[in-house]
DNA sequence: TTGAAAATAT
DNA sequence: TATATTTTCA
């Protein structure tokens, strides 16, 4: 079992996010319309890693800032604007674009819930990324599925690829390039093809890279990065078994601690997870001794 | 609520 | 035109 603890660890540390992973959030959530009234050109816009909620339609007096970020709690009351929170009534939501980082944070729920506990709704709450609507996993599931199915089709008369299923294979056998390419972003886990064997309840650790991204703090990443820091980051994330008591591969928090992050999503099983808000937007450095430096973008409860 | 199909938008 | 995402429907 130890293996499995530092083999969590050896792949959370392999999977930390390279600096172009990083910035890459920027898609196009204002119009190119509203983009050409104001200026914007290349410069770092913010974008967020969830749709907004729908704030101005047809106006340009749109003031595309802050992304929406769970955690903490924003702390909204500066009094600038009177813009209410007016609940959107017939505005229609920006069309969602799913990114890479998004798809991943996708497969993952779905990996962490297994195929058969996988449902719109579960894994939206699993995501908790604000702003994601149940149709949006749903209709994403879909075609996922579709995928899936495909997938299988292709290994069972393709002959080739058993169990390797990273994007290049995948690629390597014929999947559209173009068409499954935001799926092929993230590698399919072996349970997704194996509809017989039901995947276990793995107690897995939900997205730590995206918990230290939440962590407001300075992560030093690389080859200098202490143990104790990745710990320090990871705290805020893991899974909790019906007995009530929080473990983590790293180390054990009471699950109270836990709940200042989120609300625990129950799966069938009995097990939770606390999801953590989903950040996109990052800064990257690098410092002097090469070590890439996150910086986090504070939510505003520092 | 879910999954699939139809409708739209890019 | 093709693909991606949303909306409708059973």
């Amino acid at each position: 079992m130890r293996e499995v603890d530092s083999n969590w660890f050896a792949k959370w540390e392999d999977e930390l996010p390279a600096p172009d992973e990083l910035i890459p959030l920027s898609q196009s959530l204002i119009t190119t319309d509203l983009a050409l009234a104001f200026d914007i050109r290349n410069s770092h816009q913010i974008a967020t890693a969830a749709v907004p909620p729908p704030q101005s339609t047809a106006n340009s007096s749109a003031e595309f800032d802050s992304a929406e970020l769970g955690g903490g709690g924003e702390g909204g009351s500066g009094g600038g604007s009177g813009a209410g929170d007016e609940p959107a009534r017939t505005l229609k939501r920006p069309r969602l674009v799913w990114t890479p980082q998004l798809h991943k944070r996708f497969v993952d729920a779905v990996a962490h819930l297994g195929i058969k506990n996988a449902v719109p709704k579960t894994i939206m709450q699993l995501m908790s990324v604000d702003g994601l609507t149940r149709e949006n996993v749903a209709s994403h599931l879909q075609k996922y599925r579709l995928y899936l199915k495909r997938m299988q089709g292709m290994s069972s008369n393709g002959g080739g690829v058993g169990g390797n299923n990273s994007p290049a294979a995948l690629a390597a056998v014929g999947v559209d390039p173009a068409t499954d390419h935001l799926f092929a972003s993230s590698p399919v886990p072996a349970h997704f093809l194996h509809p017989s064997r039901a995947n276990s309840d793995h107690f897995l650790p939900f997205l730590p890279v995206t918990a230290m991204q939440n962590h407001h703090q300075m992560a030093v990443v690389g080859p200098g990065a202490h143990h104790h820091q990745l710990q320090q980051q990871s705290r805020y994330f893991g899974t909790s078994p019906p007995n009530g008591q929080f473990e983590h591969p790293l180390m054990r928090q009471s699950q109270e601690q836990v709940q200042r992050m989120g609300t625990p999503v129950h799966s069938r099983n009995g097990s939770a997870v606390v999801p953590l808000p989903y950040v996109e937007d990052l800064e990257s450095a690098t410092a002097t001794d090469g070590r890439k430096i996150l910086t986090l973008f504070p939510t505003g409860d520092d």
